[in-house]
RNA sequence: GCCGUGAUAGCCAAGUUGGUCAAGGCACGCCUCUGAAAAAGGCGCCAUCUCAGUUCAAUUCUGAGUCACGGCA
């Protein structure tokens, strides 16, 4: 039954068929990476001919160079898995941050030219925006962040600047995130360069890809059970000395000082009420084992929570097809491929 | 055993010289998202240790009890 369909599509596909990409998306520590690796290698489905995949990082972290340990890089997983290529990962120095058209640019030319030599694309990641950069070929407003106009607006409060932003863009005022001042700040910085309002600039194209959305999840318990289990490992692969590997070369910069298992090794880092966690702590980078085991909780806290935020995220998609293990992916993949 | 201090949400923690009390923060739940996105922001949720007294009215004042912390013995 395959088999003639597959004929049948074999010639549209060469006129006008878009170039597919599977991508695999779900909060952390759901088990991406791994999955990603086995269908990219997995022996069912290189029986179809040209099936060969490489993946592509959809992470706003794992971009960063020697920040293993931290954000759990593939890098370091799971030695029993077949070799698969990796693309954008581990290649920015973490004091010159990456954004999302930047990312978005990369991603793409690294997709399409996967596909000139007709290998499968496979984006993985649990960046939302990131994913959503691709797989609704968002058009960004082409206008660079300014850092002077940004240090500037960054004095003044959400209603100062929510009133210089109705000015200049009534309907987007409508619209935007009052009290968000990152937003309100970004919006006034596309308006008063371009000179257009900002909000008629955020557009959708055409997609460049066919595109196959997986998500994979886990219960919440299992989850927080796995994040527990991560971040001990962490730990115990060294991530204090990454940490301190990294801020002695860099300094806490604002990738550093964003990101989760990072951040909660530096001095004026915010202490947490619920965990009752002792002031000591600003002293993080000597710590003693009682305040790394503190840390360690807290880190997986934040951890916990940053799975949930993601999955608020992903939860809108209704393009996702969820899946409980790689069958059910591998299934999905092939129906797809033959589509 | 005696003296002192305290007891407010799952946790931390304000004010009320008596007036439907109940600020914050964290956690938790839900959500927003177009060049910082592991970011930033929004909404929701939960409370005065127990018993008695004074009073029109007690979370607030008084007494006793319970528990906790500190000191003395």
């Amino acid at each position: 039954m395959l088999k003639n369909k597959d004929t049948l599509t074999q010639c549209s596909k060469k006129v006008n068929r878009k170039s597919k990409l599977i991508v695999i998306l779900g909060p952390t520590a759901s088990g991406k990476s791994d999955l990603a690796v086995k269908l990219a290698k997995s022996p069912a489905l290189s029986k179809i001919e040209g099936f060969n995949g490489e993946i592509v990082c959809a992470d706003s972290r794992q971009v960063y160079r020697g920040m293993s340990i931290g954000t759990a890089s593939p890098s370091l997983r799971s030695p029993g898995l077949p070799v698969v290529i990796h693309h954008l990962f581990n290649f920015v120095e973490p004091n010159k941050p990456l954004n999302v058209a930047t990312y978005k640019k990369m991603a793409i030319k690294t997709i399409k030219d996967i596909q000139k030599r007709g290998k499968m694309p496979f984006l993985v990641g649990g960046t939302g925006l990131y994913v959503k950069a691709i797989v609704d070929n968002l058009k960004f407003p082409k206008m660079e962040p300014n850092a002077k106009l940004r240090k500037e607006l960054e004095q003044k409060t959400a209603p100062q600047l929510f009133g210089i932003y109705k000015k200049l863009d009534k309907k987007g005022a409508l619209q935007i995130d009052k009290n968000n001042k990152r937003r309100l700040i970004r919006a006034i910085e596309v308006c008063k360069i371009t000179g257009e309002p900002f909000w008629t600039q955020r557009q959708k194209a055409i997609p460049l890809f066919d595109i196959l959305q997986i998500g994979i999840n886990a219960p919440k318990t299992e989850l927080e059970k796995r994040i527990k289990k991560r971040t001990e490992k962490m730990f115990k692969q060294g991530l204090e000395k990454e940490v301190k590997k990294l801020v002695k070369k860099y300094g806490w910069t604002p990738v550093l000082q964003n990101t989760i298992g990072y951040s909660e090794w530096r001095a004026s880092s915010k202490p947490l009420g619920g965990l009752d966690f002792p002031r000591s702590h600003s002293v993080a980078l000597t710590a003693s084992h009682a305040t790394k085991k503190e840390l360690q909780e807290l880190i997986s806290l934040h951890t916990i929570q940053y799975a949930k935020r993601q999955m608020t995220w992903f939860k809108k998609n209704e393009r996702i097809l969820w899946v409980k293990n790689y069958q059910e992916a591998a299934r999905k993949v092939l129906t797809f491929l033959n589509d």
